[in-house]
DNA sequence: CCTCTTTATTTCGAGGCTCGAAAAAAATAG
DNA sequence: CTATTTTTTTCGAGCCTCGAAATAAAGAGG
């Protein structure tokens, strides 16, 4: 039986966790507010906000809106406390390190973004850097080292959630990183390491929850592609690695060679890399070229679009395979939204015939047929924002066992 | 928010489930080896027990095992009340109905298989014959209709589980037949509606719980192709239908017609019907036939074993197609033990080679790449105990709201 | 300016729950 | 018949949520 057994206090737990989900969706509440939100009984919201305010987690802010000018008791509202808590998310992707200090309602403290030849770099290369980087934030803002509670970390590749891993990535030759236990032992906080896409999906859902609710998937087009994928409103991992690799599906069987050395994956026909190598007529079991620029990927967009040749082709074949992907993925799990971002997205406009056209009556016994996708060219500040969120997200289930905040921030290591 | 407010209670309920699970786990166990199997303290066991007994739910066995001539005072055995509930499994297949009536503690009261020419058989047909069958073990065993609680009911085909309904099935014309509400109605008791891969996958849980804990899928090669997936040690269900069609993942685009009326299916290429589309030399375009009778589809396989031919490269195409499935399924949730249940299983010798080829380095990145596949050809004993599973579950789920079992089994309706 | 009304928040008691410690039960050992 | 051992129940402490009543803090109105 995996079931644990229920104790008294994690109702409140759990309680205490919807009062912070419903103060971080809407920075500003009152009680009143919140008992509204959550359901809670008025009693309920006063007893867990005033442990959280003597705890530091909540302050009250007078001077905020105070629904004036109305009769009766004036509402006092409610705000997370910025102060109480750093963050730290790292996006490691190909040939970029990007990290940023939040505090704890979000907003950013410091960034730093570095150029680094990623396809050279070992483990070692690597992490020094990251460590440096964080380093010079911690070091530029003071008090904030003191602060840090958690770090995040989006990377390119496959990675093992529970671990904290990163197990192979297409952005350097070195495997088996373990981000999550160097991080860890250095800054004395928990570290979360996860795929790009999973981070994506996890933006997705906080900046448009309208359409990003309980099932849809993220996939990322770009130098590899990935998926990001929510159902039941709960991220879906898989049974060890944190995503779930849509671009390795298989497409065509003895296909065409991939990245990762099989053979007809999804992403040996829909990558950037697969159709520059179509385009420039090669051969399509041809090692895939290791790095592709924006510039060189979108003339050939604009040639594809300007007439009918290998670009458009190859351009085509993308569509199919991804749609061909979309169809096995939709038999599995139903149809959902999906959010297609990064440089593949700038280019739908290229793919979306073909790629509807195989996914069309995907349930063939009759289900909605609809397929809604939305397109966000830029990958990158989903990346930094899933990271940011799943690091907060951590944060408010972990503050909640009572009384044990009081002593955490003075548990750091460095 | 997905997040429910949690109550005092809900500790409680929760308790009680994990008392009941050890109880149904086994059997016989006294409030001591409760308290060891569950991590509860001696006091909450005891509370927990005696309202059980109380309710009836659980029995003081006295002369059951005492573990005898040790000293100190002997533990009693407790053990679930089998007269406290009766709960009906339905299994409906292609030109067979399978009723059973059983117990709490999961014993076979009666049961009836009658077989019924599905196939000409409109929805009325099909729920009148299901209603005449459970009307007639009801009556024969006096005293089990007052004391029916759950119904489940496992079925070839697309299901809804959230309203029980069979969305489309290869055994009937007949389309979104609600038979959850149907029978709720005249039984007065819930109904469960799952597609009966979901029914195999619960029995492998239950029967070999060494093999088959947190992660593993059950795949029927029958008539149809289908997969009940377990994932974290929990039911996967797609977003509205009940089961993941792994039948309907694409294969070859464009590829041979499956009897859903889509192209290129695994289904297509590897169910029973594919097979002798294959054997017998048909263009893979030509209508699926509606029925495939054991006999014939032996002797396919014998051929197939004696001779290298048509026969023996249709069973590999399906190899092929199965492994393609698997492989694309293995991407998105990493490898996991795989059961093959069902006719289909009983020709692995024929597939088994093609399949591996296909399935081989699923995880490029250095993955644990050894598949392991058990088969079990009778699928008919596993559906049984998957719906006896699913309906005693529900009932250990629903019994907890401590004084509803009182009044519940007089809430009948027949 | 003082009282009335209205709305927000806190306080208080009832009723749950789990748990550890102590008490009670029910056997064997001698 | 008493001592010992083991199981099970009882009791009090310390959680939790909730509804009802009490308290706070405004505007409205004479």
């Amino acid at each position: 039986m995996v079931d644990e057994i229920a104790r008294p206090d994690d109702v409140r737990r759990q309680n205490r966790r919807l009062v912070l989900a419903a103060l971080r969706g809407h920075d500003l509440l009152s009680r009143t507010d919140i008992v509204a939100q959550t359901g809670l009984s008025a009693s309920t919201v006063s007893a867990i906000t005033t442990a959280l305010i003597a705890e530091g987690i909540v302050n009250e802010s007078r001077d905020g809106d105070v629904t004036a000018n109305r009769r009766g008791r004036p509402q006092v509202a409610l705000t997370l406390n910025p102060e109480i808590a750093t963050i730290a998310t790292v996006e490691l992707a190909l040939n970029l390190a990007h990290t940023v200090l939040f505090d704890y309602k979000g907003q950013v403290i410091a960034q730093e973004i570095r150029r680094i030849p990623t396809l050279d770099a070992s483990a070692g290369d690597l992490t020094r850097a990251i460590c440096e980087m964080l380093d010079g934030l911690l070091a530029a803002m003071p008090g904030s080292a003191g602060r840090l509670m958690h770090i995040s970390m989006g990377v390119q590749g496959v990675t093992d959630a529970a671990s904290a891993t990163m197990l192979w990535s297409p952005i350097t030759p070195d495997i088996n990183v373990a981000f999550g236990e160097i991080l860890s032992a250095r800054y004395g906080v928990s570290v979360a390491v996860a795929n790009d896409c999973s981070m994506i999906a996890e933006a997705l859902r906080w900046t448009d929850p309208e359409h990003y609710a309980e099932d849809f998937a993220a996939i990322l087009l770009s130098h590899g592609i990935g998926m990001g994928l929510y159902l039941k409103g709960k991220p879906f991992l898989g049974v060890q690695s944190s995503g779930a690799e849509f671009g390795h599906m298989l497409h065509v069987p003895n296909g065409a060679l991939c990245r990762c050395g099989r053979h007809g994956c999804i992403e040996a026909y829909a990558s950037d890399y697969a159709i520059l190598r179509r385009t420039a007529g090669e051969d399509e079991q041809a090692q895939p070229a290791q790095d592709v620029d924006a510039a060189s990927f979108n003339a050939v967009a604009d040639r594809a679009r300007s007439r009918d040749g290998a670009e458009r082709a190859a351009f085509r074949k993308a569509g199919q395979a991804i749609g061909s992907g979309l169809r096995s993925l939709f038999s599995l799990i139903d149809p959902v939204p999906i959010a297609l971002v990064g440089p593949g997205a700038g280019v739908f406009d290229l793919i979306e015939a073909d790629l509807r056209e195989i996914v069309s009556g995907t349930t063939g016994w009759g289900g909605k047929p609809d397929l809604t996708i939305r397109c966000y060219p830029d990958e990158h500040p989903l990346i930094l924002q899933g990271c940011m969120m799943t690091s907060l997200l951590h944060l408010d289930t972990q503050l909640f066992a009572p009384g044990d905040l009081r002593e955490a921030p003075l548990r750091r290591a460095i």
